[in-house]
DNA sequence: CTAGGGTTAG
């Protein structure tokens, strides 16, 4: 009595007491200690009892095995129980049958549950539902429709479980017409209106995405559990209509249903589709109300609804709190650091399982494979890979797949090869993540001869197979070697229509230099959709016409298809690479109206246009917390606070970057050394370029290098950066080049520009930069018959200077200026403005710096010829054409001029305006006589 | 019968 009402500490003490037990006394022991969850007791007991030669009940030993079932760790009992049960005869007990059948069901394969199914000599509903669940389980649904159809023509009848498991099975396969036929049994049996079958029925409409019908059922139930709001909360999250969820939700909690932690888990999972916070905090709140926030499964969905919208912060305190976590907590928490790409986070959580000896799976191994897939971490991969192996996971086709991947994104395709060539199994994704690997490591013939040979081995390609193939042809080579013939190909086999194709393509001919062919294949799709128009604003933006682009963004609104993110994030990046503020202000706005603010594709990129555009505070107004940032973000408020000369920020924001774990990439370092090199940090930019390959692993490319170059160059140290090109780990190019004749004119060194000129003219003999600045050097140093000679080499070479030109863009007109400039119909109240300005200056104390003259004539002319620059003139109109105390934009083509810069600083401060400056190089923020460059560019 | 984690591409 006491063990069957769970008081088994009382019938413990009977038991001991009892002078005389007999089998019902061990018996009801044992179902007693199974029944409170005590089942290493209840299996204690069974040994016991077994040396005793006490004869076990079938009841007993049914709940024994059920016992082994629940437990997660009890493999080894069960089996020796199943050795037990074939030793007494039991197994002709039906119910000791069912309960084993269950027993290996959850401990699969499945397959040795079916084993057992057919070699049982006694069989009921239950043993046949039970193996139906079991394939329904794992997700083997086609044997569970088998199973089913073979117990219906073996007319053994099915109850409500049974066509619960098998009305999922139709939902789960997405077959509606066996759901024809499923449901026509249901009828006859009479068992439509039993509650369980109804909240199948709804789950299985929902799968099919009936809401109607599903609808239609929970409508007609005489009475709703829990479930049944549950499914129906499901269903409505599974087709996208959240906020209906939510609805049910609320009448839920109206009529005081119960809510479990399995509503909670669909409500959150809905939420996180939503992109909204504000539902999901509040069933969070709701959670914590209802005492549900030690729920592993709650928390689990927790963790990932606020990595889903974002909030990394929120998923990781979930998971600190959490008092149980499982091993989806841990893998949950796991792909959350890589998603944010804070591998160093992600491995220590995988080191902290191995020293917990926490039970690990194939999902635990991938994403750890995932956090190494770098060359910095290629170590740790290949010690994750042993592990592996000793998990004797190493057959696992999705670890394999992963394991490809982890090595091609480190560089090491041989071993990613390796790998492919022992896997007993592969899939599309096998040979999709080698030719990536191929295409991403530049190796286009290996890409494509993988992809010869995935067709030969008849595995169906798919778009992103097309997309890998096309990536490694992005050279003109290469697009006739290969890229076309894939082309060919695509049309051949009819991916043509395929819009991931058609962006690839787009895309293709672009990067390889001909935006001609992008733009035919754009205008003769028949149907274009939103990844069609980004892939030609994509492809018009990288070849350079970002107008082009921005007309394209226009007539893409004009056309009525839907904006996204990708669309808004390719506006604003030309906006930002063109500096025009008020477009990318527009932008800013509609994209907010249009609900992409909180986008975090979209915030990086209206950062980097307001960084671009010289609007700092925007960028920090923008910026989000720091544990949400992605190394996207950090890298462009480096680079945004090194373009404005804040080269402190640039450098603390480094810092609390590395901090917070996330791992500098070749950006990152470009855009520090340029913040070094434009604040004159020689040292300290020294040391980050060389603790970047020892203690970062990024590898120095020639950016980096150019940036050292200009960084000693500035400073003067013209030997040292000569001496640093010769001893470069890569090959020097023009940049190079042209950056140490940069800084020759910088210091007047004529010897060393002329030998630098000599190179730069080598590696790009018709470049006009080399000639332009040699002949800058000798006029600096006052060598004029060099600058005529230079100046008739061009001449004969039929090289000709870029002509400098400066604009201020005014609400929809830009206007231009070249030097001298008088074609603009206002030219009269210009150059007066001008004359104005050159005496107001005067008086304040400027002097002209006639080194900066780069004629050979009197002293002062060369002074008025300064005032000719088109800088000057550009000033000169915007100060007249905007209002006062507004701030002012311009725009060079080419690096400002000191005198002006000068010149602009004495404005800045008798107007009292802030002038805003971008040339090719940096920003120049004028304000009150000073510049925020502080005279040093 | 209802709920939670993973691989390629973007």
């Amino acid at each position: 009595m006491y063990s069957r009402f769970g008081h088994i500490e009382r019938a413990r003490n009977v038991f001991d007491k009892m002078y005389e037990r007999n089998d019902a006394s061990w018996n009801n022991m044992i179902s007693g200690f199974v029944k409170v969850g005590l089942y290493h007791e209840a299996f204690g007991f069974f040994r016991k009892m077994y040396g005793y030669g006490v004869e076990a009940s079938g009841f007993s030993v049914a709940s024994l095995v059920t016992a082994c079932d629940r437990s997660d760790c009890m493999l080894r009992e069960g089996l020796e129980v199943h050795g037990f049960v074939v030793k007494t005869g039991l197994i002709c007990d039906v119910f000791v049958g069912t309960s084993l059948l269950n027993f290996y069901c959850t401990y699969g394969p499945v397959s040795l549950a079916r084993k057992l199914f057919e070699e049982l000599p006694d069989r009921n509903i239950v043993t046949w539902t039970s193996m139906i669940v079991g394939y329904l389980d794992n997700g083997d649904l086609e044997e569970a429709i088998g199973m089913y159809q073979r117990m219906r023509r073996e007319g053994v009848c099915c109850n409500e479980n049974t066509y619960a498991a098998v009305i999922s099975s139709c939902g789960m396969l997405g077959d509606e017409l066996l759901s024809h036929q499923v449901l026509g049994h249901v009828v006859k049996s009479g068992l439509e209106s039993n509650v369980s079958v109804d909240n199948a029925l709804i789950s299985m409409f929902g799968a099919f995405g009936r809401m109607e019908a599903a609808s239609y059922v929970f409508d007609h139930m005489d009475e709703h559990d829990t479930i049944s709001w549950n499914s129906m909360i499901a269903a409505h999250a599974h087709n996208g209509l959240c906020e209906e969820s939510l609805r049910y939700f609320y009448w839920m909690r109206r009529i005081n249903k119960e809510i479990n932690s399995i509503t909670v888990s669909t409500l959150l999972t809905a939420c996180g589709t939503m992109d909204n916070l504000k539902w999901g905090r509040g069933i969070h709140a709701l959670v914590v109300k209802l005492g549900l926030e030690s729920n592993a499964c709650v928390c689990n969905t927790l963790i990932n609804m606020y990595s889903e919208a974002g909030s990394s912060a929120d998923a990781e305190l979930v998971f600190q709190k959490m008092p149980d976590k499982d091993l989806i907590s841990w893998n949950s928490m796991m792909a959350r650091y890589v998603q944010d790409e804070k591998c160093l986070y992600a491995l220590e959580l995988f080191a902290e399982m191995i020293r917990m000896r926490k039970a690990m799976n194939h999902v635990t191994f991938t994403s750890a494979l995932a956090a190494c897939s770098d060359l910095e971490f290629l170590v740790v991969g290949k010690i994750v890979h042993a592990l592996v192996v000793l998990a004797g996971l190493h057959d696992n086709l999705i670890i394999g797949n992963a394991l490809i991947t982890m090595y091609g994104k480190s560089g090491m395709m041989i071993d990613a090869k390796k790998v492919f060539q022992k896997m007993s199994n592969r899939d599309e994704i096998t040979w999709n993540a080698l030719i990536g690997g191929y295409s991403e490591n530049k190796e286009p013939n290996d890409a494509v001869e993988s992809f010869k040979l995935m067709r030969e081995d008849g595995v169906p390609a798919n778009y992103i197979t097309i997309v890998n193939v096309l990536g490694a042809c992005l050279t003109l080579d290469n697009l006739q070697k290969h890229g076309m013939p894939i082309h060919a190909y695509i049309v051949q086999t009819g991916y043509e229509p395929d819009n991931y194709v058609q962006n690839s393509l787009i895309t293709m001919y672009a990067k390889c230099g001909d935006l001609k062919s992008s733009n035919y294949i754009f205008d003769h799709l028949a149907y274009k959709n939103s990844i069609t128009w980004n892939a030609v604003i994509a492809a018009n933006s990288y070849a350079g016409c970002g107008e082009e682009a921005l007309k394209l963004f226009a007539k893409m609104r004009c056309a009525g298809v839907d904006l996204d993110q990708f669309s808004f994030s390719l506006a604003l990046s030309v906006t930002a690479d063109l500096a025009i503020l008020e477009e990318g202000q527009q932008l800013h706005c509609l994209a907010t109206k249009l609900g992409f603010k909180s986008d975090h594709y979209v915030i990086n990129t209206m950062m980097d246009m307001y960084g671009k555009c010289g609007e700092m505070d925007d960028v920090l107004k923008l910026l989000p917390l720091p544990i949400n940032r992605s190394r996207l973000s950090w890298n462009i408020l480096i680079s945004a606070f090194a373009r404005q000369g804040c080269f402190k920020e640039a450098r603390e924001t480094f810092h609390e970057m590395l901090e917070l774990g996330l791992k500098p990439d070749h950006v990152t370092f470009v855009s520090l050394l340029s913040a070094c090199s434009h604040g004159g940090l020689v040292d300290e930019g020294l040391a980050y370029f060389a603790s970047m390959t020892t203690e970062y692993g990024v590898r120095a490319g020639i950016e980096h290098c150019v940036c050292i170059i200009d960084l000693l160059g500035r400073s003067g140290k013209l030997a040292e950066a000569e001496i640093f090109i010769k001893q470069m780990p890569v090959p020097e190019n023009d940049l190079v080049w042209r950056s140490l004749l940069a800084a020759c004119k910088i210091h007047g060194n004529l010897e060393l520009a002329k030998k630098a000129a000599g190179h730069l003219l080598e590696l790009a003999p018709s470049d006009d930069s080399a000639y332009v600045l040699y002949s800058n050097v000798c006029a600096t140093t006052g060598r004029w018959e060099d600058v005529e000679n230079v100046r008739t080499q061009m001449g004969s070479n039929s090289i000709k200077k870029k002509p400098a030109c400066s604009w201020v863009k005014l609400k929809d007109k830009v206007s231009s200026f070249g030097m001298g400039d008088q074609s603009h119909p206002q030219t009269e109240q210009i150059y007066a403005k001008l004359g104005e300005l050159r005496k107001m200056i005067k008086e304040a104390g400027y002097v002209s710096d006639i080194s900066y003259a780069l004629q050979d004539t009197d002293e002062e002319q060369k002074e008025l010829n300064l005032w000719n620059h088109s800088e000057r003139i550009a000033l000169a109109f915007g100060l007249i054409s905007t209002s006062e105390g507004s701030p002012l934009r311009i725009f060079k083509n080419l690096r400002v001029c000191g005198d002006c810069h000068s010149v602009y600083k004495f404005v800045s401060g008798i107007v009292g305006r802030k002038i805003i400056l971008r040339d090719p190089y940096r920003f120049h923020l004028f304000s009150g006589g000073k510049c925020s460059c502080s005279d040093y560019w």
